[in-house]
DNA sequence: TGAATGATTTACT
DNA sequence: GTAAATCATTCAA
């Protein structure tokens, strides 16, 4: 499928469809590492570059809103189609955003945890109150979402279709590590479930190095 | 109905 | 480096 050119060049950029994310939760988390997010409401159009990925497998993840099968209100839309968008609220302040994948009943998603701004830096700064050429724009879960205007309206959309999409994007070095904050998850929290470009400034933060030589 | 807590960010030392 | 902010969601009663 077809965009529009959004972001600068005269390349054309095909949307990721449904059957990119209606397969496992990894390896959609790796290789949405590069591709670029789109939030076009008709009138302004936001892009930025993923360059950070966690992966999140409930029913046996115990790190997952999901984990144990835990089908509630707000878990809902990760038992449904792959493809959706799972939004939810934390720390009285921050919403983050995911991408549903996998099967109908295989409550996984992908967090978007940190993206390179490609366009619309300029209303991104108006809502992050920061300038913006400043790397606080987008590297984080929950300043992305400020940035892109990502909050409960957006919960169950379609990202297939309608106005929150991805495009393929160009390889790139993808490094692993541990996730973050889910330090109650036990042994999955150590599980290397977090993916990010291999020395993008823009990720959330450097992971620990494990090992001498900071190998991941 | 109430209590606990969190897939974070920010300010401050 | 540490700590406070702040409230929707969840679960127990």
């Amino acid at each position: 499928m077809e965009t529009r050119c959004i972001y600068g060049n005269a390349a054309r950029h095909r949307r990721l469809g449904r059957d990119f994310f209606a397969r496992g939760v990894l390896d959609v988390a790796k290789e949405l590492v590069g591709a670029v997010l789109v939030h076009d409401d008709g009138r302004r159009v936001l892009a930025g570059r993923v360059v950070e990925t966690e992966a999140y497998r409930g029913p046996e993840d115990r790190a997952a809103h999901s984990y144990g099968g835990r089908r509630t209100p707000r878990t809902e839309v990760m038992f449904g189609r792959a493809g959706h968008a799972y939004l939810f609220f934390v720390y009285g302040k921050h919403w983050n955003f995911n991408v549903v994948t996998g099967q109908p009943d295989e409550p996984q998603a992908v967090l978007i945890r940190a993206v390179e701004p490609v366009v619309g830096q300029a209303l991104m700064a108006t809502r992050r109150g920061r300038p913006e050429e400043s790397l606080e724009l987008t590297n984080g879960p929950g300043k992305l979402c400020q940035a892109f205007g990502f909050d409960r309206r957006s919960y169950g959309l379609d990202l297939c279709r309608g106005a929150i999409f991805f495009v393929e994007g160009a390889p790139t070095r993808v490094l692993r590590s541990a996730r973050i904050g889910v330090d109650y998850a036990g042994s999955w929290a150590q599980r290397p479930w977090r993916f990010f470009e291999a020395d993008s400034p823009w990720v959330s933060r450097c992971p620990r190095p494990r090992g001498r030589l900071g190998r991941q």
